[in-house]
DNA sequence: TATGAATGAGGTTTCATTCAT
DNA sequence: AATGAATGAAACCTCATTCAT
């Protein structure tokens, strides 16, 4: 499951070692240009390799999002954890770990993959809760200082930074357009910013109903 | 393209009438639902019609979406004319406009179909343009005003409101959890309000920009 | 599941049936042929028919070798029923049963499927049952009527007919080995008629072993 | 083709003799337990080694396979030969070599792999020819002595043999059902014995047809 | 020599689209 | 005009075989 770290295993061959490096990166870039419905072969021709190969180090494709997913979540509450440590509270740390994870952009929500796939491991389950916890942290630190909007939550951090188009919709062959994902976050970001001005409909998603959210989906 | 209103045909039979609002009426519904990558087999069968019948009157699934696409641009139109005439330039005309175009909800950007599939037609592309003049004059006024920020347009608006979830991705069979597109549009709504604070990284996209970005999407 | 026989369904168009019987017969035939590991492909060609064709009556691989083995255990149900009926208890009767089934030899045992396949529906299990049953009542009369050895039963039946090889291995493209499955059965009659002189190493299969046994496999 | 004695080829090292040994050994074990189509990679796992390592010392699957059939066609015919040589022409020599081959029960008929595979070499041919020779003398012995029937030939018992199950079909992870074999062989041993009652539907198969057999079928 | 990583053909299954009824 | 059966390309995944380390 977790070609890189397996204890107890030996350590794998050099090669080998660059060519799940190769595979990660690749299937990053290509995920994120061109949504996770790609096909294993497109990742396998992009990085040079045959689809054996992949599936030698992933034993399928939901194992493969789910390691990118877990690798951009890990990087993401590092930053979290930094940002809280250097600045607490401000609403300059809250706009770093958020551009920050905006900018890794090489993951998405994605659903659980019924069938024949390999259900989720626990690694998915443990980092997810992780990060969470630290933007929870984050959010109520920002807003304890007054500069974050009552009424939102870590979970509504997640969900809305999701929702920033990474890439033009299937701009596969034509040149994308030049990225605008930055001005959305800039927007959103005010959106947050204290004081707020709309009431918001419904209060921030409980426990309950983030649990929920994740039984039929994955990641960041 | 056109099924219904192409000129210098004969006049549709009742019952095929009919049945094109009920395919449209499902489709429209089920799109928005579980994403428009649902088959046309399923859409036949909450149509309570044959599979047959959908191609008899679009000649491929693209041409269904993009008729959706149509026809929800059209609503959207009328209402944004509406706001502007009924109360140019407030506030409460613009998120009134907002607010209709999410709850349309039915249609989404979609990518252009390769391969088989038509082209996109020419009412998809004056559609567009009519709504895009019309949200312009939108913006325009509203920021006159004041009420919103500078540094937007109505492009802004079409890829910022396309953006807000319209279901918990793929969370097909487990009951969807309560609806947070309201409470996203209202975070962006504040953010989109004068006065701004955050400086957005790049200028709002031009004409060029736009139109190379619809080559290779449609819709909303 | 049942394409054939579900209730309360609109008939099958007559081209789809002809097609359904098509595919039963060929599949029929090349499974016991060549083994029920030959491809889809191979039975949609041979049956003149694209692969997709199969699928659309049949979800997948094993629901087509279960159909067939519901079949073929039908019909040498209806034989035991008759043959019990017609001779009951004697030698004959159970020759002819065993010859019947022999002669089908259009199924095999098989596992069961693991992983994306449906699993194996009740009409199996019931028909399997009921078989059993009957052959029970065969062995039971048979043996009281003195011409059955006493160490048997209906279960050692299946497993020996299903043992006798329908084919010669692999006889793909060389002509088949003329049928050797008569003389086969000819020996293993004469062994099972009274008197016995060999001791069995056990006792014959119980219900538990039965069950259990069917815990992974499936047909005749 | 045979690793260990072909002549004028440097001898093995020793662990690479060790090696042959311990492949030859888990091999016929798990072709045994799990069928011939298991991978060999699992082979390999169960060995301690590599699969290079296999592939070092047999060109390709097919390879191993006719190895481990003509080591178990080496031992049957030294038994059949014992057998004849203690108690010539009686009953208990034919069932010694019966349950002795029977015991082997580690290689199976098994398929001419067409494609890449090489060709059987004439090590398999020459020791199948001495084998059925063999066993044609323990046959007519134990004819002439008027203990077996008279209307069978080696070639039916190589086939009966061969039929019963060695195991219950793909059983591989649920424990499989207690091991039926001796039972079965318990009734054909009945069967095989003089007097004889049923008639076997056409004549034990002659040369030509042993050798078509064998023009696609190799093994045991 | 031994290893196990890489390859890619082949199998199952899905679904947009075509076409006989 | 309506139906839904048939088609086949394309996706996922396995495993015999090759080959770099």
């Amino acid at each position: 499951m977790n070609p890189s770290t397996a204890p107890g295993e030996r350590p794998l061959r050099a090669d080998a070692r660059q060519n799940i490096e190769q595979i990660l990166q690749v299937a990053r870039t290509v995920f994120a240009d061109l949504g996770y419905k790609v096909s294993i072969e497109e990742v396998a021709r992009r990085s040079g390799l045959g689809m054996g190969t992949i599936y030698r180090h992933f034993p399928n494709k939901s194992a493969l999002v789910e390691r990118i997913a877990i690798e951009v979540m890990r990087e993401s509450l590092a930053e979290a954890q930094r940002a809280i440590a250097d600045e607490p509270g401000t609403w300059d740390a809250f706009t770093r770990v958020m551009r920050h994870m905006m900018r890794l952009r090489s993951s998405q929500l994605f659903p659980v993959s019924r069938g024949r796939a390999t259900e989720p491991g626990p690694e998915l389950a443990a980092i997810r809760t992780a990060l969470l916890a630290a933007l929870e942290d984050l959010v109520d630190l920002t807003q304890k200082s007054g500069a974050l909007r009552e009424d939102v939550n870590a979970f509504d951090l997640v969900l809305m930074l999701n929702s920033i188009p990474r890439r033009m919709p299937d701009a596969t062959d034509g040149a994308p357009i030049a990225d605008l994902a930055d001005r959305h976050l800039g927007v959103l970001l005010d959106g947050l910013r204290s004081p707020s001005t709309e009431i918001l409909s419904r209060p921030a998603p409980g426990r309950r109903e983030i649990d929920q959210f994740f039984r039929t989906t994955h990641g960041l």
